[in-house]
Parts: C-alpha cells; sequence; structure tokens
DNA sequence: GCCATTTATCTAAGTTTCTTATATAGTTAG
DNA sequence: CTAACTATATAAGAAACTTAGATAAATGGC
C-alpha cells in the first residue's frame, strides 16, 4: 500500500525535477529527444534504430532523423548488424560521449552549488535514499520492456 | 563540499526520473511546455504572460501561441491586468485544473504501482528524503528568479 | 503635460522536430 | 521459394518552436 511513502509528494518532486532539467539541453544547439538518444548509447552501448524507437517513445522516422543528424554532426556512426542485413547499429563517437559527459558535468556544477546550501543533514537523507530511488527507476524501464 | 551527497548518483538518478517523465504527457494532446504552463497557473495561479515566459524558459511568442491554444481549448482564460493596460493575466479554468489533476493522478497510479514493489525500508528513505528533495528544488528556483 | 523610452503583448514568417503514410530491402516460415 | 513479416528509409505535412518587427500602454525626465 505504499503508506510509509506519500506518492502525492513525490509526483510533486519528481515532476518539480523534470521542469528543473528539461530546460537545460537548450545550452547545446541538441533537442531533449536528441539528448536522450546520445545517453542511451552512452550508457547501454550501441542499439539498433528498432530498439532506440523503443526507449525513447518516440516514432520509427523520428529516430531516423535524429540519427541522420547526429551522425552529420560526427556524434553517432551507423554500422550494419553483423547478424541481421536490414539492422542497423548506431555507435557513439568520441564526441558524442564528450557531449554526453559535458552536459553530466554542467548538471553536477549546478546541483552541486545548490545541495552545498543544504544542511548536513539534509544531504545524508538524499543520499540514503538513492538506492532507493534507482530501484525504482529500474523498476520502471523493467516494466515498460516486455 | 556536499560530501555526504554523491552528487553524480544524484545527477543520473534526476536525469531517469526526467525521461521516465517525459514521456507520458504524450497521452493527453498538449505538449510537455503547454502542460507545464497549466501546471504552473494552477500551482501559483493567475500569471502576467511575461511571469510565464521566465518560468517557462521559451520565448514570449511561444507563449502567447500556447495560451491561444489553451484558450480555444478552454483550458484558461485571458482577462485584463487591472493594474497595467499593457498586461494580460491568465487564469486557468475549472477544466484546465481538472487536466492538471487527472495528469497528477495517471503519475500517482504509476508510481504507486512501482513503490509497491519496494520494500518498506526503501519506502521509508525516500519519504525522509522528500523535504530535502523539495528544499533543493526551491533553492533552484530561488536562484533563477533574480 | 508632452515626448522619448521602455515594457507587455501580438503578428508574421521561417525553422526544427516531430507525425502519418508509404516504399524498399532483408529475413523467416510454411 | 514465395508470402508474410521486420528493419529502415523517404516524403509530405503538422506541431511547436524561433527571430524580427509592429502596436499599444506605461514611465521618466524636462
Amino acid at each position: 500500500m505504499s503508506r510509509e511513502l506519500s506518492i502525492s509528494e513525490l509526483v510533486e518532486v519528481m515532476g518539480e525535477f523534470t521542469r528543473m532539467n528539461i530546460r537545460l539541453p537548450a545550452i547545446q544547439r541538441l533537442s531533449f529527444t536528441t539528448l536522450s538518444v546520445l545517453h542511451t548509447l552512452a550508457t547501454v552501448g550501441p542499439q539498433r534504430l528498432s530498439e532506440l524507437t523503443a526507449s525513447e517513445q518516440v516514432t520509427q522516422p523520428a529516430v531516423t532523423q535524429i540519427v541522420t543528424k547526429l551522425e552529420r554532426e560526427g556524434l553517432v556512426e551507423r554500422r550494419p548488424d553483423p547478424s541481421d542485413g536490414r539492422a542497423v547499429l548506431v555507435h557513439i563517437t568520441a564526441d558524442g560521449a564528450a557531449v554526453v559527459r559535458g552536459r553530466q558535468e554542467e548538471r553536477m556544477v549546478r546541483l552541486t552549488e545548490l545541495a552545498d546550501r543544504l544542511t548536513p543533514a539534509e544531504r545524508s537523507r538524499i543520499q540514503a535514499a538513492l538506492p532507493a530511488l534507482t530501484r525504482l527507476v529500474e523498476l520502471h524501464r523493467a516494466s515498460g520492456e516486455e
């Protein structure tokens, strides 16, 4: 029943974090979805277009366009899938990985400034909750796959 | 120095939450920004277009278009600002508020399912971190205002 | 009190980022 | 080996932005 946890408060905070995060990509000249594709490739490795279509929840032609754009900018590469002649494996390049790292660092700088203004007790409580929050995200991903 | 808190882990989790949240608005026929405007009006009350422009971080003409669209659908109303003849105050309607509530509830249902699969200890730790996370969001908003 | 400047919003036109519909080519099953 | 399916691409149009510029109300010297 989730009695120990106020879901409405969690939804509220998650929503605010989303709104806080969503406007940062504008700094780079890449859209949210484009950056999300890049992030996926950086963290889970080379993917087919069809896999990206599923995980990013946009249409397949949209992914084709995003990958084409990223390829023009040298951030990803299309390589044939040796196991399937129809398929394409999208690989992130060194430049692409650098973009992802750069964004992650921007956010860390920003969040560090903010976290420094919390009390030590507040920081500890967030730290203590991180494994559980990570599990929550994993449960979400797992349930979205099948 | 935020020594008690791993910022990189927090950035990671926040990013995943963002990706998890961002694809839900697709259910409704309203874009992320449009829903964000509606959410702002629901939580902070009537706002000028210029105030919305600042908080949503899109250009002013974009806000004009969003408000026009929301007005056509009966989710907000434009009213003159009694204190300034140039300005417009955007008010959310009952229908608009219902859309915001509906989305909030969708997310609660979804998150409740996921949270039920955590252990009681995990739920407690998230609960214990909520005030600190809320403070973090408030610090962010405060620093973005001046 | 009047004019120049600033502020709040709107309009127009173009760009980016998606969508739906359809084509093409490789794979698989009977 | 062909019919059905799957993976990606292409084309055309819709949606959600952008920049540039117009309009109208407010403000601040003078």
